[in-house]
DNA sequence: GGTAGGATGGGCT
DNA sequence: GCCCATCCTACCC
């Protein structure tokens, strides 16, 4: 991993159109992986995200209908839906399926390509790239994201998602997702074989 | 290398 | 009042 300059990876990237995500949840989660997330001036690649369906997974926030916390979820796709874990972390998911469709992609991962030192600022506990965002909430304190972002379009910013055209070709592997005690045993998590990114194996 | 336990606050019953 | 889509530290091999 060499780090890139912001403005250099600006130009050679393209923000994704809100048709990126009105489609189906696993499709997009897989198809998240290899994009780059960026906010400010700090930006990473996701190696890693899970699916949360919309109907009988139980694992999902939306799974006990519309509230105030879950409203963004039914809404458009392409928003940033940010919540609160655990009292101190933020998670960062990505709404899909078109509008009155529950469906979300957690962004679990990135591989940092700018403003490392920023994120080594932000993460204190970083000893290494691979501890800066190997994990939902650390992702979101390396490039602050809060819930302040909560309903953002990913599309128009201030955080947004593009394509990322350096990215070598490489294969997903599929798991359980992590964390969780409902529908433990659907298969809802990509990640990029052998990145040292990931938050486990 | 590994893991047990605690921090901490909002959402929902 | 209980449950979290987590992380860090201390401590133990």
């Amino acid at each position: 991993m060499t780090e890139l300059p912001l403005r250099q990876l600006l130009a050679e990237s393209e923000v994704l159109p809100e048709s990126f995500y009105r489609r189906p949840t696993i499709e997009v989660a897989k198809d998240v992986l290899g994009k780059v997330l960026v906010h400010g001036r700090t930006a990473g690649i996701v190696v890693e995200a899970e699916a949360y369906l919309g109907g009988d997974d139980l694992a999902s926030h939306s799974a006990r209908g519309i509230t105030d916390r879950t409203r963004v979820i039914f809404g458009p796709p392409g928003r940033a839906y940010v919540y609160l874990i655990y009292g101190m972390y933020e998670c960062l998911n990505f709404v899909v399926e078109p509008e009155g469709h529950a469906g979300c992609v957690l962004i679990r991962a990135l591989e940092p390509v700018s403003g490392l030192k920023t994120m080594f600022e932000r993460r204190a506990a970083a000893r290494k790239p691979e501890d800066l965002a190997s994990g939902p909430g650390k992702l979101t304190r390396a490039l602050d994201i809060t819930r302040k972002l909560n309903g953002c379009n990913l599309s128009k910013g201030p955080l947004t998602v593009s394509e990322w055209t350096r990215q070598p070709g490489f294969e997903t592997v599929t798991t359980t997702r992590i964390g969780i005690t409902h529908c433990a045993d659907w298969p809802l998590r990509y990640y990029i074989r052998d990145n040292p990114f990931v938050s486990k194996k």
